[in-house]
DNA sequence: CTGTTAGCGCATTCAA
DNA sequence: TTGAATGCGCTAACAG
């Protein structure tokens, strides 16, 4: 492999001068920069990210956290993170954490501990205090999507509003029966994702003047909105509009009521949130909260911090949109 | 940060007796081992990626690339490398290429070439010769998963015979008047995945004496797929069968033929490739391949190559099954 | 089995 | 503006 020393020797100068000029750190005459650049080019010289990290202290490379891969809104997400992050020069290294707390244990205390990256991006995660605290202990900056945590900077959208605003949206068009697909009552004493959503639809129900909100929990998953959408679809008295914590979920309670012979939207409304690709085959109504755009921001606020700029708690709040497609509609009288 | 001299101290014992009792390598008294561990779990010690990397050449770390972050099958991939290699304690580097020639150089020729992993995994990605050169000059263990690469140690699925398998399956039913979804007659000549799944629809329809083989080009979308499905079945003699080559156009292909008023799978039937866990949601039949399954065998082959293994090429082929759910019948005579 | 020593490849002092 | 020297934190010879 070409080093330094290589590059020096060709260029007929010193490895500080080559390091100089080549990070664009200190003075270099235009004519040496120019000698050094293009023997480096001729040589394929790239710097050793372990030896350049080691003396500087920077390593190029921001840590991202998630909790699935194989799920739409992380690897999109996700993706949005990589375009922004390459155009930088800094590399991504991925992390991913189950529920295993084993697992779990060695990601933040061994992995991330390894000094290999200059900031962490954390994505819908849920963390125990000790898990913060070893984040926060890790020196770097870090940025949480999806979630207000507390204990990090966080760039979130406003779930408390995406589920009023989602439920707003059934109540004006005339609908008084509504069922809630997503977290359990459990969660939703938090300020999860999930639990924040519900509460806004417990809340905007309860502004209308309807106290008793029903919620079916599922588990964001086609699967558990199509389970949930047939336990409330089946039961005595059924809603006549639907309102799922999620795309997938509202996908599935879509397939759930086509099961059961009813038509989406005249025998039942239906409003998911993310903006799921998928939706518009579905002609799915939806919260769209731009998911690759989020990606996008959050690689943008880990690259000012890491230029310096000291961000505040509640980095920002992200935007999010209804989109009407068609799944919902004015209640039949 | 604590380092390795901090630790020496509180075990009373040498830096390099820390080093050989927490990296295994070297001889270390059981008594000596019980003291470092314990003083270094105390102190929560973990050794620098930079520093350990610099001194060994290693660097714990595997790149994987990829084409695209937001389709399943790479995301499923990846999930099943992730688990594999973080059993391990290996970190995954990412790095994303789209098409884009100057990003794509920058990756081959910059990141990549930091000697920050010590081995890299592709998937489903076309390399031009110039970046399979250069991820072969890394020196480092190559491993393709999905698209025999004449270059690279490959790992994947004999595309040939699933779509012959896919193509058999349809005419077994009786089925005569077969149209496929996917390359291009550009992309058939090479061995591309998208090529190979075409050529094996083809041969196959040849062998069964049918020479006039029809293919709608699309580019493994629901929208492609969809609108390829919506040109062959709207054409002057429709097919009663569609072989796509994605179950995302598989997809896009059954929700087309709703559109057009036609019933799955009594009017036409449909088979897709992948496994997708959509699937089930459209009773689509399918071609699995086990999407996790390769990115678990990949790290299994990456991490034995780090072992020393001197994997030959063609390294194993990866194994594929029709699941039959439905969406797929015998001809209506 | 353990400690001493000498780098790994680069970035940054400090002098010139 | 440049070069020589030093050290980043750790590992691998080598001696003991």
């Amino acid at each position: 492999m070409v080093g330094i020393d290589d590059v020096a020797r060709a260029a007929g100068v010193s490895t500080a001068t080559v390091s100089r000029a080549l990070s664009g750190r200190g003075p270099v005459s235009t004519a040496t920069r120019e000698r050094v650049l293009v023997a480096a080019e001729e040589l394929g010289y790239v710097v050793s990210a372990a030896a350049s990290s080691l003396a500087t202290g920077r390593a190029r490379a921001v840590g991202v956290v998630v909790p699935f891969l194989d799920r739409w809104f992380f690897s999109t997400v996700l993706a949005g993170i990589s375009d922004a992050l390459v155009r930088e020069g800094y590399d991504i290294t991925l992390y991913s954490v189950s529920g295993d707390p084993v697992e779990r244990h060695r990601v933040f205390d061994d992995h991330l501990r390894r000094r290999r990256i200059d900031a962490v991006i954390t994505i819908a995660l849920e963390l125990d205090a000790e898990e913060s605290a070893s984040l926060r202990g890790l020196g770097v900056p870090i940025v949480a999507i999806a979630g207000p945590n507390p204990l990090l900077t966080t760039l979130t959208v406003d779930d408390l509003a995406v589920g009023r605003l989602a439920t707003d949206h059934l109540l004006a068009l005339g609908h008084r029966h509504l069922v809630h697909i997503g977290a359990d009552a459990a969660t939703a004493a938090g300020s999860t994702v999930p639990g924040l959503r519900r509460r806004g639809f417990v809340e905007q129900l309860a502004a209308a003047g309807i106290t008793d909100a029903v919620v079916e929990p599922a588990d964001f998953t086609i699967e558990g909105g199509s389970a949930a959408a047939t336990r409330a679809l089946t039961a005595a008295n059924p809603p006549t509009a639907l309102f799922a914590a999620s795309d997938e979920m509202a996908i599935g309670a879509i397939l759930a009521a086509r099961e059961l012979g009813l038509r989406v939207p005249e025998d039942v409304s239906i409003v998911g949130v993310d903006g799921h690709e998928l939706g518009r085959w579905f002609s799915l109504t939806t919260v769209d909260q731009f998911a690759r755009g989020q990606g996008g921001r959050a690689a943008e606020a880990v690259l000012a911090a890491l230029d310096g700029a000291e961000p505040g708690r509640g980095l920002g709040t992200l935007p999010f949109e209804l989109v009407d497609r068609g799944s919902t509609a004015a209640m039949a009288r």
